[in-house]
DNA sequence: ATCTGTGTTCGACGATGCTGAACAAGAATC
DNA sequence: GATTCTTGTTCAGCATCGTCGAACACAGAT
């Protein structure tokens, strides 16, 4: 692992999490780092557009590049352009917002987000993150992977969004384990109140989890009995579908995690 | 500035512009590094979350963590910030959909999109790049710029996105001088064929031009000869708010550009 | 089975980035 | 209004850290 980069990778984790804007001092604090090192990296990240200052207060912030790189991300994300179509059929049967995630860290990022067909305005979600533990899209995903890397997340510290969101670690376990057993997750109000969702997981031609895809709106026209069942059958369906799509991408050969090369790293 | 952080900005920025995936191989070759450099670099940035592997063919690609970067910058960007309520009183009265950008090198960035009002169905088009001389929003911007980085910018080869596109440099310093002088820029399908745009530069209190907003639309609506005048106005007027709200954001000392000699009268 | 292609690892050289101290400017304090 | 904190920035030298060539393991095509 090369340094610079890593910290520069640092700094603009940093820059993006909390306040927008920060100065080269307070960076060195938080990263341990002395201020001419972070004023070096900050120099050549906004040479790259990475980073921008203001002129006249000299402190830093993100600058339009790294938008664009997002653009480029969505542009370029197989997960997101495979389940798209699939997405909008979603929504027009079910009459409900749709969307689609991805894992990253301990939080679930939205990558695509179909209009429920009837509303008039809404806010697009498209990048936005929620923690994994409190909503449907999160829980449908970490109950697909690996014994190992569920127990990592799990212990880690789980805040509470609203007086609903599951916070201890066992009470966390079992609802995983029936996510795992249904194929499906739902959610009612644990991240936002009012809030509710329906989701599944999304698989590669590995097996692997990459994502997943739910319905999200009001609890309780989301959960109540007919509703839910109906839901959630057709959530399952359309993840199912996607998944096989990614699958027949690339010619199904062999489960990548157990091929070539066990070596542990470096 | 560092070597190995800007390489690594320049791997991402290979990324993401043109193919979405890319070999250690092929960005060796384009960068002109070595291998094991390539590999070095992708592997902190894999880490950072800002590349991901596709395990099952080995080529590279931007990771999910960029657009939670991109999404992070929105969320910061104080011209998007100060801009949105405007735009949106701007968007109902004229009854179209109006854009907000910022110049990224040599193309604009659409930082905020404020949806036509009426119409029900749109796409978003926020993050989306268009060279600065195809467009309103890039000529009110350059425009307004200093004269060494304008001739900079016309001087580099200019592509034609359709027939109409101005690509000779005497011909866009021309339009460049005209937009300089009336103050806003209009555009008549030099990006996509059909449509057309009006738009004004936003200014800082610096008096930098920091970005544009304006109008966008089918041609032949927005360019007829009674609204081309009404839109215009409408354009310039919202523009100028915005700009005065950026400028009286940060107390009004004097221009940090020309030293402490012009203090305006208080 | 051979061969070119890939992504990857290793080790040693030396360029490269890190750090502590000192600098100029602005803001806040009295 | 002078003082005393800040802040972002510059400059050196030493040692670290990243770079590169050659070699490896595996995949697919010949």
């Amino acid at each position: 692992m090369i340094q610079s980069v890593d910290r520069a990778a640092r700094i603009l984790h940093e820059l993006g999490s909390g306040s927008p804007t920060l100065g080269v001092t307070e960076i060195g604090a938080r990263l341990d780092l002395a201020k001419p090192t972070v004023h070096g990296l900050l120099r050549t990240l906004e040479q790259s557009g990475l980073v921008s200052q203001d002129v006249a207060t000299g402190r830093y912030s993100l600058g339009p590049r790294v938008l664009q790189l997002g653009n480029a991300y969505l542009a370029g994300s197989e997960l997101r352009s495979r389940s798209m179509l699939r997405a909008g059929s979603l929504a027009r049967q079910v009459n409900e917002a749709v969307w689609v995630s991805v894992l990253v860290d301990d939080a679930v990022m939205v990558v695509h987000h179909e209009f429920r067909p009837d509303d008039a305005v809404q806010i697009l979600e498209v990048g936005a993150t929620i923690p994994w533990h409190a909503c449907a899209l999160g829980q449908a995903i970490v109950a697909a992977m690996p014994a190992p890397e569920v127990e990592a997340l799990v212990a880690a510290p789980l805040r509470a969004l609203t007086g609903r969101t599951r916070t201890a670690p066992d009470a966390v376990r079992k609802a995983l384990a029936a996510v795992a057993d249904k194929g499906f997750a739902v959610e009612n109000q644990e991240a936002n109140v009012g809030d509710g969702g329906i989701a599944a997981a999304i698989f590669d031609h590995g097996g692997r989890a990459v994502g997943s895809m739910g319905v999200v709106g009001p609890a309780e026209r989301l959960l109540q009995r007919q509703a839910r069942s109906k839901l959630s059958r057709a959530v399952v369906d359309t993840a199912r579908a996607v998944s096989r799509d990614l699958g027949a991408s690339r010619g199904l050969q062999g489960d990548p995690r157990v091929t070539h090369r066990d070596r542990p790293p470096r």
